[in-house]
DNA sequence: CCAATCTGAGACAATAATGTCTCACAGAGA
DNA sequence: TCTCTGTGAGACATTATTGTCTCAGATTGG
């Protein structure tokens, strides 16, 4: 038998790299039947709705886990090395969400229904809220704009993924690549 | 009168925000009828090819201007500098694409048609040589794999796309900043 | 003014997708 | 064996989309 959370994987791994998929697509890329499909989610736009909700709550899982509250006291704090870490935290989790959940962070079904886009932007402003107080403590640059170390981080998300899908990355290589990247940058040692 | 290429653009920068985006909806972004949009193309794959062969023939203008033949050279004769101004300008080429073509490098259009993949696969490799050179001239590290930059290039283009998107960096400064990201990373300076 | 050209609106048939439904059937458990 | 639940296949009406076509009106250029 196959799970609601199988259909989602399934489907959202299908959207990826066609996003005009159909439900029949959908059914059969999940091993289903088209009716079954329909017997879990109503509607196209449900399954859509139910996939954008499950990246957003596993982005605020993530943020949680970076717990900004002590990030931001230890930016008070001067605390570098423990904001590093929660950095590093952080960065694995989405890491691995992108992994067996596909990617679906900015897909088109996140910016189509309205409540999505509200609890998008307010995670955007958590997010920012743990750079800003990066950049006060000295972990992260702050001679560029806060908000673009947030799209910067999304931008290397995105390499990642690539980088998996097409193996020119190792998984076990990746977190330290990323956070080497966007810390250090590609220019020599 | 509307011209093809207003055309293009109207519908690349619909079809970035609504993969499914249909010809009518595509037609009236375009501020024209739908006879008339399918006067300049006569299907939807049409569309959506050209739209793919266009975003290949600006990547590999770009290429060409960052003259890959000459890097090698100065690879050879451990010419950083040289190899630096090439990176710059083929990162200002690729952000100017962005800008007005809209941003369809691995847009669901251009993964479609075997051609366009093939053609896409030549570019990479190209670039890739590009990014070799400058990691034996010491300009890009070398301790991760070389395909990683490219990746990592093309994350942060995306990044540079959403934060002019969303209005985060002037777009004046997006030039340098992500030139300073991708060599020096966002740690402390 | 006039002719040639291009346009948008819309009719049209063909096709595809959606959502609902029924039904036969397989497997699990009593 | 006998339910019982869930499944796939597929029929079905509805709607959306596609691609083609015609036609009246606007624009352009002579």
């Amino acid at each position: 038998m196959v799970t609601t959370e199988e259909i989602l994987a399934a489907a959202q791994r299908h959207l990826n790299v066609d996003p005009r998929a159909s439900m029949a697509v959908l059914a059969s890329a999940a091993g289903v039947g088209r009716a079954t499909l329909h017997r879990h989610f109503a509607s196209r736009d449900a399954l859509l709705h139910e996939l954008g909700t499950r990246s957003l709550d596993r982005w605020e899982a993530s943020l949680d886990a970076a717990d900004p509250e002590s990030v931001e006291g230890a930016a008070d704090s001067g605390d570098a090395a423990r904001i590093t870490a929660c950095l590093q935290e952080m960065f694995a989790r989405f890491l691995a969400d992108s992994d067996d959940f596909g990617f679906a962070l900015t897909d088109s079904y996140l910016t189509s229904a309205d409540d999505l886009l509200a609890r998008s932007d307010a995670l955007v402003d958590r997010e920012t809220h743990l750079y800003a107080a990066a950049q006060r403590a000295g972990v992260l640059r702050d001679d560029v704009p806060t908000r673009w170390l947030g799209h910067a981080v999304y931008g290397l998300l995105v390499a990642a993924r690539d980088a998996i899908r097409d193996g020119d990355v190792a998984r076990r290589d990746l977190d330290a690549l990323v956070m080497s990247t966007f810390l250090d940058g590609a220019g020599p040692r």
